[in-house]
DNA sequence: ATATCACCTCACGTAACGTTAGGCGCAATA
DNA sequence: TATTGCGCCTAACGTTACGTGAGGTGATAT
């Protein structure tokens, strides 16, 4: 005959679980076992046993010690056992693509970090808050910028966007050290070079008119450019940029006067 | 000019988190924006939402607001941080694991509980206990048994799983009802068919002496014994039987009768 | 004069335990 | 026999990252 009792610590043992863990069930009348009248010491049983050993699956599905307890009174088992099970489900799903997401921007990161020495704060950050929001920002897209761009909108193969991110980095170091030289400078006029390129490359575009084309938005419409307007404030808010004011300023300018002769293009043409 | 400073109310709103998030994080020491000297209301600067975009950054990395404190202090930023986000990462690894085990559990036990309407309480936390422990099991079971074994000691297809669960669910229900009649009632023989065809169709064996086989462990090997020991041990501890006493005695005596014509052959072999 | 606002500082509540701290009865040991 | 140690008990604080009031202040709007 097998013994038929066990104390808190053997019960402890035996299953896995703390003692702390035990007393704190009872406390919170989640497994309650009987007592012993003299000492006054829990005596644990097969029955409870059986009942930990629910407790535990439930908690491994994710339910909190409240739910637990539900379902822990007989007969209201099974009742929308299922629902919970689903709704569980749809928990851990959530939870999961947090992860995921996190886990592919960390990957890029190391990356990135393995390759390139000495990285600024700033840039890593504006990277990491756009690795973290790159969904978000696609849907934001989506009213805002046709279908079909959008595909172009985005480095889609993950090649592509390391070798984006890549590119990105050196442009804001060069952003930096250029920063106060003249537009028409040899070396501005290089990373521009090289920023459009990597465009035309990772964002699989064929000619700097068809970006330009992209962000030239209905601008006659003015409930759209509300729209607009409002989009690119949450992005702002989703992703800081890198740069100081003078850095922005300098990097307009010198951007106006690099994609100058385009846009007059796109202008004489409507 | 922008403006430069903001209030506590409209750095929240700008950024997205709560004001008391933002008094939490001055608590805190992660983030103390100054002071208005006579109102001594806080202030944020441009500064200060840079500086939160990078705790925000690395709170979405999973690390904790103790950890995100050491990396504020200026120029300790980047001289482990690759070791950090290493370490990040086989965290977010593990918690995903964990994740994908319980979804696949509940998929699993949401798909049968569909199809059949009543289940016992203690047959599903069997169930769902044995899924939780699939891994575990099969590497507790790796150092028992053959690795050429393994393959078929667990059902391997996601169906094969399903079909598996399904004949252990009605399996235990006929244990419950049928328990108490002697050995050679018809229904009894027809539950152990049943049992036994399941289990060579879903674990792809080829014959009943071939499950003998897999069991039968080196005896004579006083050490191996006991490593078989602590294994059915450890085995039971993580996943309870669902029957009674009662009817795992029942159901060893009509196994015995069952299987005895064929062990008696396995015996005479040696 | 008063109501409202935006801000401030306490300070308690949350989940699921971990971790002392102090006390009781029983057994082995010096 | 006194002491030590063990296993058990209860009580109570610590943990994380805030949420949610409570109560008070100065400035503005009615």
């Amino acid at each position: 005959m097998k013994k038929e009792t066990f104390s808190i610590s053997e019960f402890a043992k035996s299953t896995g679980v703390s003692v702390r863990t035990l007393h704190y069930y009872d406390e919170k009348k989640i497994l309650k076992p009987k007592r012993d009248k003299i000492t006054g010491h829990r005596v644990y049983e097969k029955e409870d046993m059986i009942q930990l050993h629910k407790i535990m699956t439930l908690k491994f599905l994710g339910m909190s010690l409240d739910d637990i307890k539900e379902y822990m009174q007989p007969n209201t088992f099974d009742l929308n056992f299922v629902d919970t099970l689903r709704l569980q489900e749809s928990k851990l799903i959530k939870d999961k693509e947090q992860i995921e997401i996190a886990l592919e921007a960390i990957q890029r990161t190391v990356h990135l970090l393995e390759n390139e020495k000495e990285v600024d704060h700033a840039v890593l950050v504006s990277l990491l808050a756009s690795m973290q929001n790159e969904k978000k920002q696609q849907e934001l897209s989506k009213g805002i910028i046709k279908d079909e761009a959008m595909k172009k909108m985005f480095p889609q193969t993950a090649k592509d966007k390391m070798v984006f991110e890549k590119g990105l980095l050196t442009f804001y170091k060069n952003v930096r050290e250029l920063c106060g030289k003249p537009a028409d400078h040899p070396e501005v006029k290089q990373m521009l070079d090289d920023f459009y390129r990597l465009i035309l490359e990772t964002l699989d575009m064929d000619s700097l008119e068809e970006i330009a084309d992209i962000f030239s938005f209905n601008m006659e419409d003015k409930e759209n450019e509300e729209r607009v307007e409002a989009y690119i404030q949450e992005i702002e808010r989703l992703i800081p940029t890198p740069l100081t004011e003078q850095e922005e300023a300098w990097l307009e300018k010198v951007t106006t006067n690099y994609m100058g002769p385009l846009w007059d293009d796109e202008e004489r043409k409507n």
